[in-house]
DNA sequence: GGGAAGATGGTTTTT
DNA sequence: CCATCTTCCC
């Protein structure tokens, strides 16, 4: 059959293009070495970059494997592969499209011989640095100088991300400042056990690929060859780590190191006598939505792109096809005040849209009220739950919102924050998996050493590890030779058992599903059986939890059929916050601002906009923090397609304690004739001042009392400060925690005080009375169980749907 | 070695 | 306020 080259067919071009501005269209059939895409906030810069890449594979300019696209979540990632596969099929592919770290992995996994690591490395992540660095801490006895566990990894993780091993940096170390010395020396052990532990953090993923290109100009070249074009997105956010990986991999690969190179598929490549040229780099980016600069972002990398890269061409994005104009009107008036940038400002041809809408709660619970009440009103209005999203700056700030929530019986979903996988038994468990993958981490050994119970505590583990130390051998090792340690029968018989297990069932490590392994450990340790025999009522919980990874692994086979343990550990330890949103879920988002990077949302509520909330306290201080923190608020706008909400409240329980907010300065910033507000500061403040009971004060015409049960508002009607019995508050909560825990998903746990009406029924023509919202009568109730729902007409808090399990009500005569 | 009760210290944001 | 660590007793 011969093969006819095609043409690049104008149709489809012209399919590529259509519907594009000129810009957009310039952006995607540019061709040159560097490109960078200044794309506003909405300005289509996903569009722009999926028809590039598609662009460049129909015009023949690429093969789908010279193609590597950088994005900030694996679920942006996922989302390009996905229209790309739209725009052209098949041809999507070959090509690389994954994040930084994904991508690294993938790359440090292949290599990982050729630097004295195995294939079968381990990710650290933040938490088990964390633990690392605890021990060192311990060990050295650093706290006397200050360290804390937070200052060692968020100084370790700077030099890293400046690309400063332990070498380079004690070489500009101020060894006459003990604290600097014994910071080194930290630093030098915290390397040097996770080399030991044939582990990487995440710093190191990126980091080491770096150094593996620069150590092996062989092993780059490979890459250089076969990556002709590399895509980056979110530009503005990437550290000098990761800038200088971009740098290596556009470097034009010299004909010497790919002498007698083999390709990606085992066959010897194509020689070259003549130097190629270097790869051609896209980068997207918007220095104003620059909001990492804590974990290292360097805004210079986008801002000196074009000193960097001297053939570049700049293309400017600034029409927006997401919001409103009065939205994209209050983004632009707040982000002016930034100095030092350049001016862009965004516009819409899709009109005004509906005003700002602000309120002022007298407290968060307050706030979280009036959230409630409005998605309600924009549900019944016709929109999606889904379409709905709540960011606020830091994740304590969704307890209040969940509790709320959760009465008004709206479904929700806290995207990041506490995760799945931080729960104690669910690290459990994957250090079994581990310690499985990599019999040289210790850490992993440790923490499982002793779960389920099986007699070996500390001074068992020390004895094995001096052992291993002893001739330089790993943990594992020791407990294969436990024999030796003239320890009890007992506690001998047990470490055999646990050596004996790790190394069964490890020898199918490599072969079999991570689910069989998995159940195998699970199987022969007895680890859930332990859970469920246990008093503690939570190990019930516990043990579902277990269940419930185990359904994870056999949802990741049927994902990915030949999966590995190792491609599971690895998934898991690389997902992001935003991974974790499901378009499909019907439910409304809570995210911190960050997570919110990059999304959009009909509705958006952006929760806290005080002072020392938003700009954060901790940011007033660094240099660059208010601005960013201004560039957050930002971010957190021009998330919004149609509605846009701001709320705040007068006071916030905190440390405890009530404290009183102010309104944030970034509300001044705003044109006043784009905010409706519902409840202005002012008004607020105004009873605030000349009312005691202002916390308690009914709010104009709804008449609600805005102090919830379990609140900490003290007492109802705000007497003195009244705290009766710490203690016995403190466990009679932990019990109604424990009784509760609900069997739903694990997301949506309940985090505060959560009342159990029993088997309360309702039913329509019940009168009820509720603890904030005062007397009222059942319009109707849907649902069953404990999950029915009561729609309540009150007297003088209006309509309200109310979860009847653990609603503040009773039922009145 | 295990467990429960008090003491302590610490909270921005995240791959 | 919360989680984690320490201490004490079995």
């Amino acid at each position: 059959m011969t093969f006819i080259p095609e043409l690049p067919d104008p149709a489809l071009e012209s399919r590529l293009l259509e519907g594009l501005n000129p810009q957009q269209r310039e952006a995607v059939v540019h061709r040159g070495e560097a490109l960078l895409i200044v794309a506003g906030a909405g300005s289509g810069k996903t569009s722009v970059l999926t028809r590039r890449i598609a662009h460049l594979i129909e015009t023949k300019d690429a093969w789908p494997s010279q193609i590597l696209a950088i994005t900030f979540t694996n679920k942006a990632a996922a989302e390009m592969r996905e229209r790309v596969e739209t725009l052209i099929g098949q041809a999507a592919e070959g090509m690389w499209i994954s994040t930084f770290h994904s991508a690294c992995v993938r790359i440090l996994r292949r290599e990982a011989e050729t630097f004295g690591y195995t294939k079968s490395f381990t990710i650290y992540d933040s938490a088990d640095s964390r633990a690392l660095i605890k021990r060192i801490i311990k060990d050295l006895d650093a706290d006397t100088f200050g360290f804390t566990v937070s200052k060692v990894a968020g100084r370790i993780s700077k030099a890293k991300n400046e690309l400063q091993e332990v070498e380079s940096y004690s070489r500009n170390a101020n060894f006459a400042d003990p604290a600097e010395a014994v910071f080194v020396e930290m630093f030098r052990r915290y390397s040097s056990e996770l080399t030991r532990a044939n582990a990487f953090d995440f710093d190191d993923l990126i980091a080491q690929t770096v150094y593996l290109f620069r150590a092996f100009p062989k092993v780059a070249a490979l890459y250089q060859r076969r990556f002709r074009h590399i895509l980056v997105d979110e530009y503005q956010d990437t550290n000098h780590a990761q800038y200088s990986l971009i740098r290596e991999l556009t470097r034009a690969p010299k004909p010497e190191h790919l002498k007698g190179a083999v390709g990606f598929d085992g066959m010897p490549l194509k020689e070259y006598d003549r130097p190629l040229p270097p790869a051609s780099l896209t980068v997207v980016g918007d220095s104003d939505q620059s909001i990492y600069a804590f974990r290292g972002a360097d805004i210079r990398n986008i801002v000196e792109f074009e000193r960097d890269f001297p053939n570049s061409k700049v293309i400017l994005l600034e029409q927006n096809y997401r919001s409103t104009q009065n939205i994209l009107s209050a983004a632009n008036s707040v982000i002016a005040n930034n100095f030092d940038r350049k001016d862009k400002k965004l516009f819409t041809t899709i009109g005004d849209g509906e005003k700002i809408v602000g309120f002022t709660g007298y407290s968060q619970h307050d706030e979280a009220q009036f959230i409630a009440d409005e998605i309600v009103e924009l549900r019944e209005a016709g929109m999606d739950y889904r379409d709905v999203a709540v960011f606020y700056r830091t994740n304590a700030q969704t307890r209040a919102l969940e509790d709320v929530f959760i009465r008004s019986a709206l479904p929700y979903r806290v995207i990041g924050g506490t995760k799945f996988y931080e729960r104690a038994e669910i690290k459990d468990a994957m250090a079994y998996l581990i310690a499985v993958a990599n019999p040289a981490d210790p850490l992993a050994l440790r923490r499982i050493m002793n779960v389920p119970k099986r007699g070996i505590g500390p001074a068992t583990e020390a004895a094995l590890q001096n052992h291993a130390d002893k001739d330089g051998r790993t943990l594992r090792d020791a407990l294969r030779e436990s024999d030796q340690l003239g320890l009890g029968p007992k506690v001998t018989a047990a470490i055999e058992g646990l050596a004996t297990i790790l190394d069964e069932v490890g020898a199918t490590a490599d072969t079999a599903a991570p689910a069989d392994i998995l159940a195998a450990l699970l199987e022969r340790t007895g680890f859930i059986e332990a859970l469920r025999a246990s008093r503690d009522p939570q190990d019930e919980a516990r043990a579902e939890n277990v269940e419930e990874l185990l359904a994870v692994t056999r949802e990741f086979r049927r994902n990915n059929p030949t999966g590995t343990l190792l491609d599971f550990l690895t998934e898991v330890s690389l997902v992001a916050a935003a991974d974790e949103l499901d378009d499909s879920s019907g439910t409304v988002s809570l995210m911190t601002l960050h997570t919110a990077k990059g999304l959009e949302f009909e509705a958006v509520f952006l929760t806290g906009v005080e002072e020392g909330l938003l700009p954060h306290q901790m940011s007033a201080g660094e240099p660059g923090g208010p601005a960013e923190e201004r560039r957050l608020f930002y971010v957190g706008i021009t998330r919004a397609r149609r509605r846009l909400y701001l709320s705040l409240a007068m006071t916030r329980a905190q440390f405890g304690d009530v404290t009183v907010a102010m309104p944030s300065r970034y509300l001044q910033e705003i044109p006043t004739e784009l905010i409706d507000w519902r409840q202005s500061p002012g008004m607020a403040n105004s009873r605030g001042g000349t009312e005691p009971r202002a916390l308690n004060a009914r709010r104009g015409g709804f008449g609600a009392e805005n102090s919830l049960a379990g609140s900490s508002l003290g007492g109802p009607g705000g007497y003195a400060i009244e705290s009766g019995g710490p203690g016995a508050t403190a466990r009679a909560r932990a019990a109604a925690r424990a009784a509760e825990r609900p069997k739903t998903e694990w997301t949506s746990r309940v985090t505060s005080t959560v009342r159990d009406n029993g088997d309360l029924t309702l039913a329509a023509g019940d009168r009820i009375r509720h603890v904030d919202f005062g007397d009222g009568k059942v319009t109707a109730v849907t649902g069953t169980g404990p999950k029915a729902v009561a729609e309540v007409q009150f007297e003088t808090a209006g309509r309200k749907r109310l979860l009847i399990k653990i609603s503040p009500i009773e039922k009145l005569a």
